[in-house]
Order: structure tokens, then C-alpha cells, then sequence
DNA sequence: TAGATTGTTAATCGATTAACAATC
DNA sequence: TAGATTGTTAATCGATTAACAATC
């Protein structure tokens, strides 16, 4: 990558991604930035920027192809290979984020459960076990674990982040209501902070 | 409400909220713009604008205070009194979300489950029946209801948000993964998409 | 070829940061 | 009073939109 791309950017392509999908399976093959920006309510100039981005996917006079665009954009999101996750801690979200994300969703692949609760040991979600934090550090080394995913309580999270992060993992789905600021650098972290969501609508509930 | 407050200004309100409360809980009584922002990684002068366009809740020469502050922008919130909160869709998440939500979220109080599938119903998560969707109209009816959850299958989404907002609720926090575009305005939307955040999560992996 | 639509440059708009007078 | 720090205006930066030449 050389110039760096905005998180706005960034932050619409999977809906791109989505859109397209859904293009897909209605049998549509092509589609105008046009035409695309009334079924999402965007300006078609930016869904041109945007994708010029990444590349010129387009053709003057055509448009875009569905399938190709559709897969292009999956290869820029690194969905187009399956990545490992393990979930790190199973209390109500993280039970829940474990059968939701088997079977695979498109891309990720569910590989381990760990809680540090031993009464948990060995409970099986989605046809995973649960295993203690003692074997996590001789899981890591024998699977290759891509994406953490934090469903701890918040008074643990940042110590087992640094966990995860001190066994290899440099990726964490955080679903812990605090901000992780971990002692290793180069770690990517995505917040689904869901009490601050809650208040966005609470607030714009009040005030529309 | 007279000027438009910027949906990004919007968006960082509970992150201040939250800091806010901690400093209160470590017993800090006031603090200025510059500490703040050191702890939260901003700039001094975004939250000085941000605040400011709520009104002028600090003191030259003194900083804010913390408790007046955290009491200002959770009114600014709307979570200053209870609202009361119902989950359509007991799978997976909604499931999770229920025990999320109990006990009560500081300005949010769960006081409904529904579920389409009959098998759920009677079902007691956190104290609350599930109950069918036959029996919505009567309860929105019977009970003041400020705010939907819903966490039904895809497919169902676009015609269980027609039925909710059919029956005066005008606030869904929307876990579906669709972009509702209902018939009725003014209502609210807040969407969590999680699978286009893990996606982002994914991107971000891979061009880091 | 003529029409459609891209890729890309330029213009506009909005959000963030800097600066500083006001004031506690 | 002097120092600190706000509220607010001005400057900068970045993102979105508009325009249009290039080209399929």
C-alpha cells in the first residue's frame, strides 16, 4: 500500500461489498456508480473516488461488473482468504458471537473458545470446547490464530489483551468498553463500544 | 434544538461520558481540556468545540468539572431519565443482548422480549418473558416503549421495523444486517453492523 | 460513430486544529 | 494581581461533490 486510505474510506467498503453481493444474487451483472448510488443513497462521485482508491475497476460507457467488483473488493477487505478467530472469553456476547459466526461467515473462520472460568472447561458452542487461558499460549503456537476476539469483562480486558497480543495475535475484534492502548505496537484494533451505540440512538431519539 | 450538531460531535459524547465517569470513580473533581485530552488521545481544542456547541459548561482559569460535566452530557444524551427498552428477536444476539441489558444499563431499562417463533414463547431470560408477536400491538399499547432492539433473521428485518414503528416506537437500534428504509420518517436509526466491522477489522489486518 | 459512463482534476464544503482575547 | 484555562474566531486540513475530458 502507498498512499494511505482514509478510515471514511475504509469504513464504506463493506457496505460496498454487501451491495454488490446483493447485486449478485438478484442477477444483475453490471451496474453504474449511478445506478449503485440510488440503491445506497450516496453521490455516485463517491463511490468513483472511492474505488479509485484501489484501482480503476470500471469501463467508460459500461459501468462496473457485479461479480468482478464484488470480488475485487473482497480481496482489498482480505476477506477472499479465511482467516482464524478465537474468541476470548464466553460470557452472554461472546456465546452469542460464537454461534453467530458458525457456520463460517464469508471469510472468518471460528477455530478456538477460550474463558478463564473453569466451571466453562470443555462446554461445547457451535461444536467447539472451551479451554481454559492455561492452554491458550500452547494453542497459539500449534494454530494459526489471525483475529482475537475480546468478550471479556472490563476489568480483565486489558491484561488479556496484552495476552493475546504477547502470543502472536496482532488483531482484536473488542467488544470490552474500554480502550485498549497495549504496551505492543502494530496491533489492530476495531471497537464495537455497544453502550456508546445505544446512547447515539438515545440521543438522536431525543433530539430528531 | 437550533443549530445541527455534526453527527461526528454526536458520536464522541459517550466516549467523553465514559471518561468522565471514570475520573469520577478515581475521585478527580475537576479537570482541564489539555489533561483530558492526553488521556483520551485528542486534541484540547475538539473538546473544547465539541462541548461548546452543547454550551459553556467550564470555568477560565479552573477547567470543568468532572460530576457537573458527566451530569451534562448524559442529559445532553437523553439517559438522564429511563428508557424503556424491548428486543425483537430472541435468537443468538438478541439473547445475549437481554442478559447485556440486566440489570439495567444506566439509562436504559429492559422491560420486553418478542420472538415470532412460538416454541420461545413463555421463555424467561433475565426475569422476562418472551413473548409472541401476536401479543405486541396489545403491549406497545399497554406499555410505554422508547426504544426497539432488533435482532431478528435478515429476511424478517425490513417487515418486523414496519411492524415496530406501526405501533409508535420511532427509536431502533438495528442489529440486522440491512439498511432499513421505512415507509414512516422520523424515525431513528442507529445500526450495528457486525460483520462490516469485522471486515474492517479484516482490512485493516492485512494493510497495516 | 454517438451515447454512456468512467477516472480524475477542480471546487466546495465541513471538520479539526491553532491562536488568542476574555475572564475566572 | 498573575497564572491558568476557557470560549470562540480564524486558519488549516481533509473529505465530499461537481465537472469534464478521456474512452469504451
Amino acid at each position: 500500500m502507498d498512499k494511505k486510505i482514509s478510515k471514511a474510506v475504509i469504513s464504506r467498503m463493506p457496505r460496498y461489498y454487501r451491495y454488490l453481493g446483493a447485486l449478485m444474487q438478484n442477477g444483475i451483472e453490471r451496474i453504474s456508480s449511478k445506478d449503485l448510488s440510488e440503491r445506497m443513497n450516496i453521490t455516485a462521485s463517491q463511490i468513483r473516488q472511492d474505488l479509485n482508491n484501489f484501482g480503476g475497476f470500471g469501463q467508460q460507457g459500461y459501468g462496473y461488473n457485479v461479480a468482478m467488483l464484488h470480488d475485487e473488493i473482497g480481496k482489498i477487505l482480505g476477506i477472499d482468504n479465511t482467516q482464524n478467530v478465537i474468541i476470548v472469553g464466553v460470557g452472554n456476547i461472546g456465546h452469542a458471537l460464537a454461534r453467530f459466526l458458525v457456520p463460517d461467515i464469508n471469510g472468518f473462520h471460528l477455530c478456538g473458545l477460550f474463558d478463564a472460568n473453569p466451571a466453562l472447561k470443555g462446554m461445547e458452542i457451535s461444536g467447539i470446547k472451551v479451554q481454559s487461558m492455561d492452554e491458550f499460549a500452547a494453542f497459539t503456537k500449534e494454530n494459526q490464530v489471525d483475529i482475537a476476539i475480546l468478550t471479556v469483562p472490563h476489568d480483565d480486558a486489558k491484561d488479556v489483551a496484552e495476552e493475546i497480543v504477547a502470543n502472536g495475535i496482532n488483531a482484536i475484534w473488542n467488544f470490552a468498553l474500554i480502550d485498549l492502548n497495549l504496551s505492543k505496537k502494530d496491533v489492530v484494533i476495531e471497537n464495537v463500544h455497544l453502550v456508546e451505540s445505544l446512547m447515539r440512538l438515545s440521543y438522536n431519539r431525543n433530539n430528531q
